[in-house]
DNA sequence: GTTCTAACA
DNA sequence: TGTTAGAA
C-alpha cells in the first residue's frame, strides 16, 4: 500500500507548487517570495542552482498565511512569527477534532450536529457541537 | 514564455 | 516592494 501521512485521504506532503502557482493562490508576489525566502522566513524544496523553486504543502500555508496577517496590518517580522505560531497549533487542532469526532447528523437544511463523543469518563453525558443556522454552539445531552 | 539573480527609480 | 536588465 502507497504511503499517505497521516491516515489522511491522500499525501498532502507531496503536493509540490511552483512560484507561478503559489502567487495566484496566495497573492504573494514572486519578488516577496524570493525576499522572504532571503530573510529565511521561508524555505522552497531544495533546488539546484538557477533552477525554479518549488514549495510543499506546508510551505504554501505558512506564505498564505503571512499573507493574511500582512493584510491585517502586522509587520511582516510579526506576521511570520503568528504564522509559525499557527502551523504549530493546527495540528493539535485537527488530531484532537478527528480524535473526538464520532460522526455527524444532519438534522434539516439549517441544523446539524457533530457528535464529540462522551463529556467524561461516566459516559453519562455527551458533547454536541451544533451548527444552527450557521450559528455554532455547544449542548450537553444525556445519554440514554 | 517563465524564472533566476542583481541592481536601482 | 516593484520593476527591469540580461542570462538560463
Amino acid at each position: 500500500m502507497v504511503e499517505t501521512s497521516k491516515g489522511g485521504l491522500f499525501n498532502t506532503e507531496k503536493l509540490i507548487f511552483g512560484i507561478r502557482q503559489v502567487t495566484q493562490i496566495t497573492g504573494v508576489s514572486s519578488r516577496q517570495l524570493r525576499y522572504w525566502e532571503q530573510q529565511n522566513y521561508i524555505s522552497p524544496i531544495q533546488q539546484k542552482k538557477g533552477t525554479s523553486r518549488q514549495y510543499d504543502m506546508h510551505t504554501l500555508l505558512k506564505i498564505a498565511n503571512i499573507q493574511r496577517f500582512l493584510s491585517q496590518g502586522f509587520t511582516l517580522s510579526v506576521a511570520v512569527e503568528k504564522a509559525i505560531k499557527v502551523g504549530r497549533e493546527a495540528p493539535l487542532i485537527r488530531d484532537f477534532v478527528l480524535s473526538r469526532m464520532n460522526g455527524v447528523n444532519i438534522e434539516s437544511d439549517d441544523r446539524a450536529t457533530i457528535d464529540f463523543g462522551f463529556l467524561d469518563d461516566s459516559h453519562k453525558q455527551r458533547v454536541l457541537g451544533v451548527i444552527d443556522h450557521g450559528k455554532t454552539s455547544f449542548e450537553i445531552i444525556d445519554e440514554v
